[in-house]
DNA sequence: AAGAAACGAGAGCAGTGCTCTTGACAAAGA
DNA sequence: TCTTTGTCAAGAGCACTGCTCTCGTTTCTT
């Protein structure tokens, strides 16, 4: 590797840095070009020698941003009990939903609204389906787990505030159907976002079923 | 009403209306003052005699998406049959789901990232728990149904397509799978774009009971 | 009818992405 | 070792953006 190579690298990644630094204090629409530049002490011009346009760096971005959640994900599942596919589950859940909470501009970049103008170029899709991966497998174990039927209560905490929103309601109903509504608002927004589209082709169909078993789970629950 | 207030309402509308036109086609930072004020025949600053500022007219166009996803859910759930929850439910799963896949930039500006930058004012509040109301209230009555405990079948397009998927399970568990997974996703979607913190104070455990939900109905399953 | 308020038009400021040209420098070939 | 070749930072410039200010003009109110 040549000293160019390398110089070559260490700018392009210090590029990336102080990109995502401005985007993760101000969202995508505040990524500016002129702005990094500035920041990294050169001219605007002499970053499109490294991206040749805003729009590729920020697929630079998403790229990593799906990478970082991906590994997120994949070492929540590591650090969960291997025979415990429940455990796994809620670790890579809470993992993701940490990272998110951690990033929200970033999150928003993969899995909020797309950029306008913005389409996703094939290299994307590759990390993308890194989360999706660990997800199915995940989901996979707890299919070929036989536990007890049983419908959890929710936890003390949790149970009073459910009471606030609907006092006529058990808490373990309301939150059954707080969740149909995330599920119902994760749908329409996997489908809307364009994760799903290479997964589910009969859209129309899927998205039915999966709102009838939403409800079925506010059903099973007394 | 004086003809200055009239033209003034007229006009106002008109600059929303191509304001969502070009949101239409180009998303939320493809709105531009001065391409608006273009089509509308006339120079950039007048338009400041309407709106304050750009995140003004944003935030108008933000109130009326609310305000329009609302209405499309109550129409739904009066067209659907009053002493049937599951049906209201469903038609108004799709009917907002309809609405989303139409008006996907107006879905993505209120449900989607939020524009950087942008906080949400009050007004946007109150429109904004308009189907929050809708969807609560079926939810309660699917609650109080007492219906027999079945897990339906997919219909026979998605289960083909799901075998697909996951050759190894049954289809009925891997839509239950992807389900966990809307419902993951749409979770954290949830909280992190602010329609979850006037209803939910101690999200860890909320998030947490969550995630245990969306495992059992896989659980359940077979 | 006179004053006040609202209005449209225009110029101008600071910022943006992006292109093109210019000169300096390093890496390889003769 | 000298020369060519390609890469690099810099600067000027274009077309665009949100926004502010000023200027006459129109409309409503008193």
């Amino acid at each position: 590797m040549t000293a160019r190579a390398r110089a070559r690298a260490e700018i392009t990644g210090e590029i990336k840095a102080t990109a995502r630094r401005h985007i993760a204090e101000g969202g995508a629409t505040a990524l500016s070009l002129r702005a990094v530049a500035r920041d990294l002490g050169m001219v605007s011009s002499a970053l499109y020698r490294y991206f040749p346009s805003r729009d590729a760096l920020l697929t630079a971005l998403i790229v990593d941003a799906f990478d970082a959640v991906g590994e997120v994900a994949e070492k929540a599942d590591r650090s969960a009990s291997p025979g415990d596919a429940g455990d796994r589950w809620r670790a890579v859940g809470h993992a993701v939903r940490r990272w998110a909470l951690d990033n929200p501009h970033e999150y928003a970049l993969v899995y909020g609204s797309p950029v306008p103008g913005y389409v996703a170029p094939p290299d994307t899709i590759e990390p993308a389906t890194r989360i999706t991966t660990v997800l199915m497998t995940v989901l996979s174990a707890i299919a070929e787990e036989s536990v007890p039927r049983f419908m959890p209560e929710p936890p003390a905490s949790t149970a009073a505030e459910l009471a606030a929103i609907a006092p006529d309601l058990p808490p373990a109903q309301t939150a059954l159907g707080m969740a149909a509504w995330a599920q119902m608002f994760g749908a329409i927004s996997l489908e809307l976002f364009g994760h799903l589209e290479s997964v589910v082709y009969d859209r129309d169909a899927f998205f039915d079923h999966l709102l009838t078993l939403a409800i079925m789970e506010v059903r099973l629950a007394p």
